[in-house]
DNA sequence: TCCTTGCGTCAATCCTGTTGACATAAGGCG
DNA sequence: CGCCTTATGTCAACAGGATTGACGCAAGGA
């Protein structure tokens, strides 16, 4: 097998086009390349061409196609929440949580719409949940709670997120396709079969936008209203978190 | 263009493995194949092979993989949302299409994955979202903010019932991975760097489960509460806006 | 200076979607 | 009943994808 990858290399040669290959240059390149001609313009073939190398001098690198995204989607975590403290607001600090994750998602749609599906249970994804739940303790939800609604709400975020993420990955055409479907297919609805539709048809555009921020907002409203301690501007029962 | 779609179809012919080709055959031997080979077995190749015909045999039903595709989630959708008529109570009527739409993904956990996020513009999709419209605007919300909050509830549901269904997806050995590391990595922490996993430590259990119900009954209970009115069984000055 | 070996390159293999030309039979119509 | 149009299944070909085995260059230790 000629796919290899060893943690630490020593003896590097330059390829034909001068370029001294290196994981960190790669994922670099692949990033570059989703950001400026879309996510469908990786491909092995075009990073190798991008970075002047053959295509096949990747997997020295990498052990194949998914691996590669991998290491992508762990740089992408680790830039997200790089530097996130959150206040006194509890609601703030959700919101702004949410916000990152989604941030960084969107950076890099094709590598998240790729990596949503898994669990990490690495430093990053721990120090997340630990500040989460330690968000809505402060909010006065006893443990059994703040552990479900931590859950429902990281739920929330990171499938809204993926979903956002896995449209942007699209070509740009289906994704102008689907953009235009709600000005095309559904402004020519019989109004008799379908009046609630025919009813909001001035609206309808909207239906092509992300619905992560009103839905970050509808569910921190809810959890306002759930929280057992209403007014707390003392945020400071001893151990503030 | 060899690819033109018709409507109806009169003349058919059987292929020569005695096939006869409709779109339903079509989208019904895709999610067969998906069902038992996973996503990646989806191949207009190796779908002809499964039909019994040319694979170019399908550009007659379909202009491409995406045309393809998006029959595919409509089917979906339709199955779950089969028979499916609303009440009065409108929070009632979100939830049972809730639950519907997510007991239609985790059928067909592995088409959900790329079908949750595309716009069918089949008539299932457009009798969903029909009837999700009609069920806010009943609740007396304005076209503007019931066509957003459609929007923010269908993605919601859209969102969590995907991921669900990618996590029934997984192989059993990767899933109860998943569950078990609740129990293994985050019992194990250093109280000091993460004091409020550890005053949960007995709670995290929860996190191996779906939030899909809590999260659907919070988002309900925020548009609830943004109901203008609450208490409205006379739905009927006529023209409502 | 030489020898080992890391690693970039080349060529080949087997996939994929898609399409233009072709053939054949279904079914309307005389 | 038979012909003719044409819908539709088949075939062959092309471009581009991931991946890999063989090859050979050169970097670096000895």
């Amino acid at each position: 097998m000629p796919t290899r990858v060893p943690q630490e290399r020593r003896r590097r040669r330059p390829t034909r086009a001068g370029v001294l290959l290196s994981e960190d240059l790669i994922v670099e390149t692949a990033l570059r390349l989703i950001g400026e001609h879309g996510p469908e313009a990786l491909s092995v073939r075009r990073l190798g061409t991008a970075l002047g190398c053959d295509p096949s001098a990747l997997y020295r690198y990498f052990h194949g196609t998914d691996d590669l995204v991998l290491a992508i989607a762990d740089r992408i975590i680790g830039d997200a929440m790089a530097g996130f403290v959150p206040g006194d607001d509890w609601v703030a600090g959700l919101r702004e949580m949410a916000l990152r994750v989604r941030a960084g998602y969107l950076a890099h749609p094709r590598a998240a719409a790729f990596a949503s599906y898994r669990v990490t249970r690495r430093e990053n994804e721990i120090r997340a949940v630990e500040t989460g739940i330690a968000l809505l303790l402060s909010a006065g939800f006893a443990p059994a709670d703040a552990t479900r609604l931590y859950l429902t709400f990281i739920d929330t975020v990171l499938s809204h997120a993926a979903m956002d993420a896995a449209f942007q990955a699209l070509p740009r055409q289906q994704r102008d396709a689907d953009h235009q479907a709600w000005q095309d297919v559904y402004q020519r609805l019989d109004p008799a079969s379908y009046p609630a539709l025919t009813g909001v048809r001035q609206e309808l555009h909207t239906m092509g936008n992300s619905s992560f921020e009103e839905a970050v907002e509808l569910l921190l409203e809810a959890l306002a209203g759930r929280a057992p301690a209403r007014r707390a501007p003392e945020p400071d029962p001893h151990s503030s978190n």
